[in-house]
DNA sequence: CGTGCCGATGCCCGTTCATGCCTGATTGTG
DNA sequence: CACAATCAGGCATGAACGGGCATCGGCACG
């Protein structure tokens, strides 16, 4: 096995499961410790991982808290199946706006090679995910970077998104119901939310069924706003029918 | 067997098995290694093949930045001490603004955790890196981002460099020298360091010495711009008293 | 039919690369 | 505060590499 497979793989797992450790890897792909150490040195420093005692866990996630990997593993067949759906809600071509949050961040990765899009995000995992595509044409929307989500927010991406115009802005929300709208635990990052909302002509709702019901803090659209919501079949049809008659088409994944 | 039906044969063997390597080809097609090689070199170049140690991988199996990862283990050395000494520069808190390079990107990686900065910066594997940082307050400039260089450009981030004064700005250059100043391949992003080091206080450039003398299509600034040049020994002592004699301060680390 | 050119191939040899092993320093944990 | 795990750097080794040069074989042209 080449150096750059074992590292390809290594990044594999440390994507499935948030982390990896220098002792498991080193027994997995029969090799030592040092070697297992400069491979994550090298996807280290090409940015892919992120070094620490012991072992690594992949850059670009949305938080680093201990609670992450049980966040991200729960519903994770779920969000799957939501970003593949959204997929195919994408235009080939066109104006796409993303907002930050971990399943539509699945759904970026997973845009097909031969794409032709241009994509606007104040999402920094988003944007480092796209940055390569060779397909996309890359609009960072800046501002103060949020620790915990690695959103920008604030004045400057208000004022860029105030700016532009999108075929289809993909949302996602902590929270979503008929009666309280889309909501969010940030107020920062709801403006940020409500500005890209307003950039769209066309707007996409991803969020998996636990979100429903839930409302936190801030909101930043009413449920109409949202032209399409893809959840997953964890929504049972009658609140799906709620949603419809409100004016939302649903899409259970 | 001519060459080009070789090299065909081969790319199918890679598609098809993942991976190829040199020694059982050459025994395949009963020719020498050497041959291989070139065959692979052939591939590689014609971007059809990532080439390895020992072999090669279908392209686009891995999802490495060529580009990036090259750069990094170009005068590795030399960098990694650049930028350890660019560190020592740092004011341990105030405002900084980091230019896009991989030299700023080592160091940006190297500030110590428990310092108190706010960065304000354009390059998004820096910001990426600085993200989670507890101790540093990140702002992110926005833009259309260049593939190349995985940083932001045009007008959002020349309004945004506008707006600001910051303490310290660390740019690098793809050459720099007393005639000529400061310059780089691409005029969009020469524009952007322009605004970068227009909107600090003090200028702190990182170059390496192969880039001493260099001179680029895009020029962003005047050699007396730069307050203070960071590089590496390879710059003979004449050399940086020419520098130093123009107005900047030189260290050769 | 001969001849000279040129790309492809093979061979040689110094250099680089990937990996493993060792040692001393560093770090996290109980 | 101490112990065990982990890490970083240096060194060794065998495989792989790359460039230079010689050879081979086809092809065009005279």
């Amino acid at each position: 096995m080449y150096a750059p497979e074992r590292q390809q793989e290594i990044l594999r797992l440390a994507r499935d499961s948030g982390r990896v450790d220098v002792v498991s890897l080193a027994e997995e792909f029969q090799v030592t410790a040092e070697t297992i150490r400069r491979d994550l040195k090298a996807l280290d420093r090409a940015g892919l991982l992120r070094r620490v005692h012991g072992g690594a866990i992949p850059a670009g996630r949305l938080d680093f808290e201990p609670g992450l990997a049980e966040r991200e593993s729960t519903a994770a067949d779920e969000k799957d199946r939501i970003a593949k759906a959204a997929l195919a809600e994408l235009p080939a071509e066109g104006t796409l706006i993303l907002d930050a949050g971990s399943t539509v961040a699945r759904m970026a990765a997973a845009i097909p090679p031969e794409s032709s899009l241009t994509v606007v995000t104040h999402s920094l995992p988003i944007a480092a995910r796209l940055a390569d595509h060779p397909g996309i044409q890359l609009h960072l929307v800046g501002g103060r970077v949020r620790h915990r989500t690695h959103a920008a927010v604030d004045a400057w991406a208000l004022r860029a998104y105030g700016e532009i115009r999108a075929d289809v802005a993909v949302l996602a929300a902590n929270g979503f119901s008929v009666e309280h709208g889309l909501t969010t635990p940030d107020l920062a990052e709801a403006a940020v939310k409500r500005a890209a909302l307003t950039a769209a002509r066309r707007v996409v709702l991803l969020a998996d069924s636990s979100k429903y019901a839930q409302e936190h803090f801030a909101r930043f659209g009413a449920l109409d706003d949202v032209d399409l919501l893809i959840t997953d079949n964890g929504l049972t049809p009658e609140d799906a029918g709620d949603l419809e008659r409100a004016g939302t088409e649903v899409v259970r994944a």
